[in-house]
RNA sequence: UCCCCUGUAGCUCAGCGGUAGAGCGGGUGACUGUUAAUCACUAGGUCGUUGGUUCGAGCCCAACCGGGGGAGCCA
């Protein structure tokens, strides 16, 4: 039995071979009388092997059946192309794995990113979503890279929880009762003996390992149950959450850069041939903006300072700007794309607008908060330094009316052994939409979670 | 939840009151080392659904359903 050569192998080759497999799916075929051409991909890369098969070799009376969609194995030399291609394969064997009926939707030419999400299981398949979905794969690679060799312990949060990280979005349920039960206010029947509830982030958790191992990240999938009908929200989707002992707001913005900086250097580095394909294909200035990413440090801009910039642009914005309010997609969009024209770190936010956990400044007014926001995404990471004073903490729940039986464990952290500690939260979907230069979050998910969608 | 756009052949779209068209794809044939090959012929449509206006509606009106974009909520 002969050993499958990948195709990206064979592309990559530097001389001729007289003896390869390759296995893959059909892309085009072009016949003439007495030969044709076969563009085979397998998915390992963008570009296509071309095949050349002449009349008369074994499995060429099925040629016919090698539709655009099916399945081939084939044997043969590689040998110098004579069109436009470096290397091209002429086939000693033909055999048709899986046959295609008429009914197979893809085509040789292009199709809308609408109509390939309703048919979401084919769409690998295409030269977008194969880029996309490779590039997805290497994103989360370089993401426990990063941590890994920056020394960070990888902890896996619960995606069970009766923790609802307070302010952090609305949650779904999970409960064996039946529907009507489980809304009731009884939830001591149910299969937790409370009310419990999938993921929304696993920060609180982290905290604790943080304050254990020091440096820590999560990375799974989180739930929120918004209805949020954008390009930028889905139901389910993924987070990476790092956490860090003995870090306060400043160290804080420094690591979330660095990271973001990373991922971007690393897409250009090891996924070339997608930024290549996708700068060509979906956004002319992607190549260029990722590595003015790479080279340019990120902007600092305190809220406060950020709220004067909104008031003295001059501009007219629908959601009248002062200071203490929560910025909206339209200021934010201004200060990333009119006038700092690259990734801005926002921090110091109002008290009232954030979370009960981030730490109070001097001033009494603002907190530790940060968000990164990029250029046409918006916010990207989100982050804070915590509370780590135990009368401000259980002030800050008490204000807020939260139960502070369930958080008992949360305060402990700052009861025994307290330090100052940092995190944040990056979409892992807004990260890969950033690098891909794809503009709506269903197309860099396998198989979306929206409000009404649930699809495959 | 709100606002805007949209729904015509498998796909992408013309058609804007008088019994529906193009390109691609499919089928058949021809043929050159082509790159969504090229050439010829050809099949294919309850014009989202339900009402209404009209002599007559794909085209006008209303409701409903689906899709897309924007806003809010928010990683």
């Amino acid at each position: 039995m002969m050993n499958r050569t990948l195709v990206k192998h064979v592309l990559d080759s530097e001389e001729e071979m007289p003896d390869v497999l390759i296995q893959g799916w059909v892309r085009t075929r072009r016949d003439s009388k007495a030969f044709s051409f076969l563009e085979v991909n397998d998915g390992s890369s963008v570009a296509s092997l071309q095949v050349v098969a002449d009349e008369g070799i074994p499995g060429y009376e099925r040629i016919g059946e090698m539709a655009t969609g099916s399945a081939v194995s084939i044997r043969g030399a590689l040998v110098a192309g004579q069109g436009r291609q470096r290397w091209e394969l002429r086939a000693a064997s033909l055999e048709l794995v899986g046959a295609v009926p008429d009914s197979y939707p893809l085509q040789k030419k292009g199709h809308t990113p609408e109509f390939l999400r309703s048919i979401a299981h084919l769409r690998p398949r295409t030269n977008l979503f194969g880029a996309v979905f490779r590039m997805r794969s290497r994103l989360a690679f370089a993401i426990h890279r990063f941590f890994q060799e920056r020394d960070f312990s990888w902890v896996s949060t619960p995606i069970i929880t009766a923790s609802d990280c307070e302010g952090a979005g609305e949650m779904f349920r999970v409960t064996t009762l039946d529907v009507g039960d489980a809304t009731s206010r009884d939830a001591s029947r149910d299969f937790f003996g409370k009310a419990a509830y999938l993921t929304v982030s696993g920060q609180l958790e982290g905290e604790a390992f943080a304050c254990a191992l020091s440096n820590i990240y999560t990375f799974g999938p989180t739930f929120r149950a918004e209805n949020s009908n954008t390009t930028r929200h889905a139901a389910e989707f993924w987070m990476v959450e790092p956490e860090m002992a003995f870090c306060d707001l400043y160290g804080d913005m420094d690591m979330a850069e660095e990271f973001v900086r990373f991922l971007v250097g690393d897409a250009l580095a090891n996924s070339a041939e997608e930024v290549e394909f996708l700068t060509r294909f979906v956004d002319k200035g992607l190549r260029e903006r990722l590595e003015h990413v790479k080279e340019t440090p990120f902007v600092r801009c305190s809220y406060t300072e950020a709220v004067d910039i909104l008031l003295k642009s001059g501009k007219t914005f629908d959601y009248p700007v002062s200071w203490g309010i929560n910025l909206q997609s339209e200021h934010e969009r201004f200060l990333t794309e009119e006038h700092f024209k690259c990734p801005v770190i926002v921090y110091n936010y109002p008290k009232e607008i954030k979370p009960f956990y981030m730490r109070l400044n001097e001033d009494g007014k603002t907190v530790t908060a940060m968000d990164v926001l990029v250029p046409g995404i918006g916010e990207i990471v989100g982050g804070s330094q915590r509370e780590e004073r135990l009368d401000i903490l259980e002030e800050n729940m008490r204000s807020m009316g939260m139960n502070a039986e369930a958080y008992r464990w949360y305060a402990d952290l700052r009861r025994y052994g307290t330090v100052p500690h940092a995190g944040f939260g990056a979409g892992f979907e807004r990260l890969l939409m950033f690098v891909t230069g794809v503009t709506n979050i269903r197309d860099v998910l396998p198989f979306a979670r929206t409000p009404r969608n649930c699809e495959f």
